[in-house]
Parts: structure tokens; sequence; C-alpha cells
DNA sequence: GTCTATAATCTGATAGAC
DNA sequence: GTCTATCAGATTATAGAC
């Protein structure tokens, strides 16, 4: 039989990935040539194409692998807190945690790169039509379809679109929290307390206040015309 | 005498920024050739040169050209508030509606680019350490210590970093909201309602509840051994 | 698997005619 | 102000030796 452990495994790949990562968040994926990448890395410029095959297949590999074990833990999170709670309605406040939590988490691992991947995560969300975008939408599709009918039934009385709009606002907030660190200091000088583990308090107080707000006018009355029970 | 105003205006010039800014949006700044400018734009290849002098000065009076409207808008929304105030403290969602108001209605004007600059800006605001970030940190410099110094008078129980990173927070929130027209479609496919003129109250509501959130729990602390008189 | 050398293309910028 | 032609350099990708 193989050996399933390597005892030498092949380090060239996961070092390109690592370099390429930093690069990417750095100075963008266009800006980022395959010279700096392999030469960040220590390893020969035709080794990307042999390992990947093309410059945009390993930008494929580097969201596929932080992505699968992210929503993987993401998903795991929810099936924790569905079987906890027997079949009673999930507290919205719990959903929010094992969704951006888990995030949080990981970007609050700077030791393996967690934090570089969830700033280029958090930029490339909303950004040109590459060919990761619809990537992203492929990766996400079931998390999304999970969590945000977690989060319909938790909260029967607000519209769906108002959730969905607001999930949305969260997962900016979120991006820019993890961003943050570095682009707060550029204008604010008297920005001193940028402890990671302080951010998950504050982003999670922030991202349930606007969650549980109340509703616009426009979704105020299409509530009340849906059956509510709000004063008239 | 010259004439102020010339009969025939070098649109070459405002033809050239605005087809930059869509491809800026569109394929990032690197990923944008002055090739693909001035096709779209359909003046000559030198024009870029000849009338901005680099690719990086074009990038800077895209920036500029927009910025300084808005900031001026923004400051004039508040000079407003705080005249029709006379010395009284302003309500937080005013100074809010007053910044993210302003912003959103240029992000309402899809005429004129001012939807695709504003996505623009929320990209860049984030985005890798070009020259661009030290720029956008001192056209915003001024505006910045206005509205936060508003907040902190408008919330003077909440710990002033604890309002910066809200603040920051809604940024991020905004952003997304502007890029979210787009952005949302693609993982959702049950979402019909991209209205923008929803989009303000639907954003303001949830900046609001963001802001005006319970602390977490070290700020609470904070704020009562700073004098509160919340319950021990 | 790793390396060198190179093909084929694109880039920003400029010189100089009009 | 606009145009053509072109420079000098960087880019991804690959062919082929080791």
């Amino acid at each position: 039989m193989s050996t399933p452990i390597r005892p030498h495994p092949p380090e060239t790949r996961s070092r390109i990935l690592d370099a390429a990562e930093v690069l990417f968040v750095e100075h963008g994926f266009e800006a980022t040539s395959m010279r700096m990448i392999t030469s960040r890395a220590g390893v020969n410029l035709a080794a990307v194409n042999y390992h990947f095959g093309s410059k945009d297949a390993l930008i494929q590999e580097i969201f596929r692998r932080r992505l699968t074990e992210l929503n993987r833990q993401r998903l795991a999170a929810l099936d924790k807190l569905e079987a906890e709670a027997g079949g009673a309605t999930l507290k919205p406040s719990h959903i929010v945690e094992a969704f951006f939590g888990t995030a949080l988490a990981l970007a609050a691992d700077t030791e393996h790169g967690g934090h570089t991947f969830m700033r280029l995560l958090g930029r490339t969300y909303t950004e040109p039509n590459t060919f990761v975008r619809q990537f992203l939408a492929e990766e996400y599709a079931e998390v999304l379809e999970r969590f945000l009918g977690a989060l319909y039934r938790a909260l029967p009385d607000v519209p769906r679109e108002e959730i969905l709009w607001r999930f949305h606002f969260m997962m900016g907030a979120m991006s820019y929290a993890i961003a943050g660190t570095d682009a707060l200091q550029l204008f604010a000088g008297n920005f001193d307390d940028a402890d990671p583990a302080r951010l998950m308090p504050r982003l999670m107080s922030f991202l349930l206040g606007g969650l549980r707000a109340p509703l616009p006018d426009h979704a105020e009355l299409e509530k009340q015309r849906r059956g509510g029970r709000e004063a008239a």
C-alpha cells in the first residue's frame, strides 16, 4: 500500500499558494506577476504553470482551499445549532455568530495566512467581472441557502428581501472590519486600539443592531400588509 | 478679455475621464490599459499622456474631480445642520444622513457616472498600498474630522474608539450596498427588488441600528468606568 | 520536478510630423 | 491638439535539457 502521508510533502505547491495569497492582497491579481510570486516563494518561474496550469487556475486554487474549509466550519456550526434547538426556531444572534464568527476567527489567524485570505476575499466579493466572481457564487451557494433559510425562519415578520439586504450589509461591515486594522490607521491618527480579540464583540454588536433595526417605512407597511400585528 | 466659457470645450479630457472610470471599476486599475481607455473614449492613444501626463495622474484626477464635490456637499450638509441646531447637540441620525445620504445620492446617479464612481471608491478604500490610498487619506481628512467630532459630541457616553469602529463598519455596509445591486444577483436568484430609491431607507435603518446597538461588554465597562450611570 | 531560454504578446510612454 | 510609429521593458506561457 502507498503511504497516505508522504514523508516529504511537495511543499513547492503550498509555498506558491502562500506567497501568491500575500501578493494578491497587497497588489491585486493583475498587478501581481508570476515572477513576483515565484521569486517570493523561492521557486522557479515555471513552477506555477507546472503545478497549477495557469495564473487563473492558481487564483482559483487559492480560494478553493480556504473557502471549502471555511464553509465546512460554517455549516457544521449551523448543524450544531439546529441539533441543539431540536426543531425550535434559532436565535438570530446565534445564526449571525455561526456565519460571521467563523469568518472572523479565520481572520484572526495571522500565523497561517487566514487574515490575509479574508482580506482578499472581502475585496474580491465586490470586484470586477472576473471568473472569480462566478467561482465564488458556486462556492457560496449551499452555505447562503442554509443560512438565509435559517434567518427567514428566525425572523418570520421581516420581509425576506429586507433580510437579504441586511445580510449583504453585514458582509460589507465585516469586510471593512477585517481590512480595517490597516485602513483605519490612515485617516485616524488617534486610533490606537486594533486588538483583534476586541474586534469580534465590536462587530457582533454592530451587526445585530443593524439586523434588528426598525424596518424602513416601506418594509414596515409590507409587514403589516402581510398580517403583522403592529400598531395601526 | 478672454471668454470665461469656451464655445467648444475640450471634451477629450472628460471623455477620457468618463471612459476610464467605467473601465477601472470593471477591470481594476492595473488590468485597464491605456489602449482600452482611449479606444472606449474614441480618442488617440497619446491623448492620455498629453492631457494628464501619466496613467497614475489620470487615476488621481478621476478621484479628485468627484471627491472634491462630494465632500463639499457633505460639509455643506453638516454646516446646515449645525446652523439649524444653533449650538444644540445634533441627532446622530442627522449626522449619519448628512454623510452617507450624500454619498448614496451620488451613487443613485446612474446617468452621469456617479454610481460607477462610488463603486470604484468603495473598492479602492480597502485596496492595495497604491498611491491612491495616500491620496484618499488627504481628501478625506477634513470631512472625517468634522463628522467624527460631531458624532463624539452627539454620543458622549460612547467611547470614541467604539464610534470610530462603527463609522468604519458603516462605510463597509455602504460600500457593499452600492456594489450590491450587481453582487447580490449572483447568489440570490430570488432577488428581484433592486430599486435604488428603496436602498436609502434600507441602508439608513441598518446603519442607525448598528450605530445605536448596545455596546459590547468591554466597551460597556469602560463607559461605566468613565462615570456613566448604568445599573451596577 | 526543476531549470534555462525563448516565443509571442502587451504594456506605458514618447518623438516628431501634421 | 491630434496623429503615427516606435522604443524599451514586462507579461504569460511553453519547449526541451537535465
